[in-house]
DNA sequence: TACTCGATCGGA
DNA sequence: CCGATCGAGTAA
């Protein structure tokens, strides 16, 4: 079983909401050759408003800018330190600027990575990711994730976005599948529940 | 036009 | 820890 992605489902959720939900998903490239590789997502931060002051909207519209406010379900590709290029998913509805960026997926960790082990460039940016059209999009391959198997953390590398904002928790891991029997559940001590 | 500084990475 | 490397944003 597996569906692409859809609009509607990028504009329904809050951002943060939408950064956990896409773990275990699936980023699709179909590359110049025709061959189609898909790697799990394995980690996401959310980019939500001008408001968010580590969101590149942070200071409005911009050339730049402009994709994160149209409506989710468009890639936003930019050049960071003048060498990595990075892959956002714009989400939420039209002029409401925010982005997820994928800084992991099975095999490739780090955002800079993701891109480079995908063959992701700007040329992407503003392109279609709900559908094939453009050769990148996101699936929906019925991984269940429960809520335990995901840690929520600040985000890297936006200090500068001061205390607030740097510490919110919007940066989200998903620990690699295992699929090894799990550590024996821990035997539960009968230790009193409460002192 | 002249600066400054990054949503990072790999190597010393 | 440091350098790479370049475009966006800002100030002038």
């Amino acid at each position: 079983m597996s569906r692409i992605i859809k609009a509607k489902a990028l504009r329904a959720k809050r951002t943060v909401a939408l950064a956990r939900w896409l773990l275990g998903k699936h980023l699709v490239r179909r590359g110049e050759d025709g061959r189609v590789v898909a790697r799990m997502i394995l980690e996401t931060e959310a980019y939500d408003g001008e408001r968010d002051l580590a969101c590149h909207a942070r200071a409005g519209r911009t050339r730049r800018t402009a994709v994160l406010y149209a409506p989710g379900g468009h890639w936003y590709v930019y050049l960071c330190y003048g060498i990595h290029e990075m892959l956002n998913l714009v989400v939420g509805p039209r002029d409401w600027p925010a982005a997820i960026l994928l800084r992991g997926v099975e095999g490739a960790n780090g955002p800079g990575r993701v891109t480079k082990a995908l063959g992701i460039g700007r040329a992407l940016n503003g392109a279609t990711a709900t559908g094939r059209a453009s050769g990148l999009w996101i699936e929906d391959r019925g991984m269940r994730v429960s809520r335990r198997a995901v840690s929520a953390t600040p985000r890297v590398g936006v200090d500068y976005a001061g205390a607030v904002w740097a510490g919110k928790r919007w940066r989200f891991v998903l620990e690699a599948p295992t699929k090894a029997p799990g550590r024996p559940r821990p035997k539960s001590t009968s230790a009193p529940r409460r002192a």
